[in-house]
DNA sequence: CCGTATCCATTCCGATACTG
DNA sequence: CAGTATCGGAATGGATACGG
């Protein structure tokens, strides 16, 4: 894919679109966080072609999402495990899946410590919720 | 692009994916959202061609995101508006301008009454905000 | 089980020309 | 300016076979 776009704008919506824009990376990410860690775990899960994953799995790699741990169960293979920078995109993730969830049926996340649901807001530095239809981005 | 992903699983993220995973349907929003309605400024912002373009355009509006109204210079042109369900995607767009935004250099947006800058967050039903990594999916 | 290599069909995209 | 129509080349992806 070509894309033009002045290159001097420096759009980070751009750079994260370079890295996970892809149709089956973001799948394997989604996928990674529900606990899918092998090749064969996201291959049967999203039915794609094996060199395909190959390919995303090693570009993924490269950018920093994931990284390859020793399997758990002592195999010779290699785990795909979701670096720091990888779980960075968990809110994309849910920005996503709430969007596609027109009506209430959107996936679930929780606090860790605590297991109460949490949702993505926007918010002032003080705390306050703001809706999304008084948000507006700035263009410089 | 054959996707063969469970069809029971009705997973939120792929619907999503479904109609803004393309790369360009996904730069156009990212246009409008900076202001861009027309056909021409869409054109040589992102260089695209203009068959893709009609395309991509025509699906959006197709899904809802986008609507036609007539141009604000009385020209018998339209423009490209986004619905209130397409403003709804600013949430998907600011989480991945954080994200490819390593550095600080992210884009700003503010609270459109009071001017201050808000951000994207995740947060309990009582208002406490929440670290990403002590987030967690539950996968049912 | 985890990947790599090859092949082929299809899709996608950009350029161009054309219409109103 | 805002599209539509067409064409050829390039990239992509799926299937398959193969190897560690």
């Amino acid at each position: 894919m070509r894309h033009i776009c002045d290159p001097n704008e420096t759009c980070p919506v751009m750079k994260a679109v370079e890295v996970v824009g892809d149709w089956w990376s973001f799948l394997i990410v989604r996928d990674a966080f529900l606990g899918r860690k092998r090749f064969g775990e996201f291959q049967t899960s999203l039915g794609v072609a094996k060199n395909i994953l190959t390919d995303r799995l090693r570009k993924l790699v490269d950018a920093g999402v994931f990284e390859q741990v020793p399997a758990a169960d002592g195999s010779s293979y290699k785990e795909y495990a979701l670096t720091k920078r990888g779980r960075e995109l968990l809110p994309v993730l849910v920005a996503l899946g709430d969007w596609g969830a027109a009506d209430g049926g959107a996936m679930p996340v929780v606090d860790r410590k605590t297991g109460k649901p949490v949702r993505l807001e926007f918010c002032t530095a003080d705390g306050r919720k703001v809706k999304v239809e008084d948000v507006q981005m700035v263009t410089e």
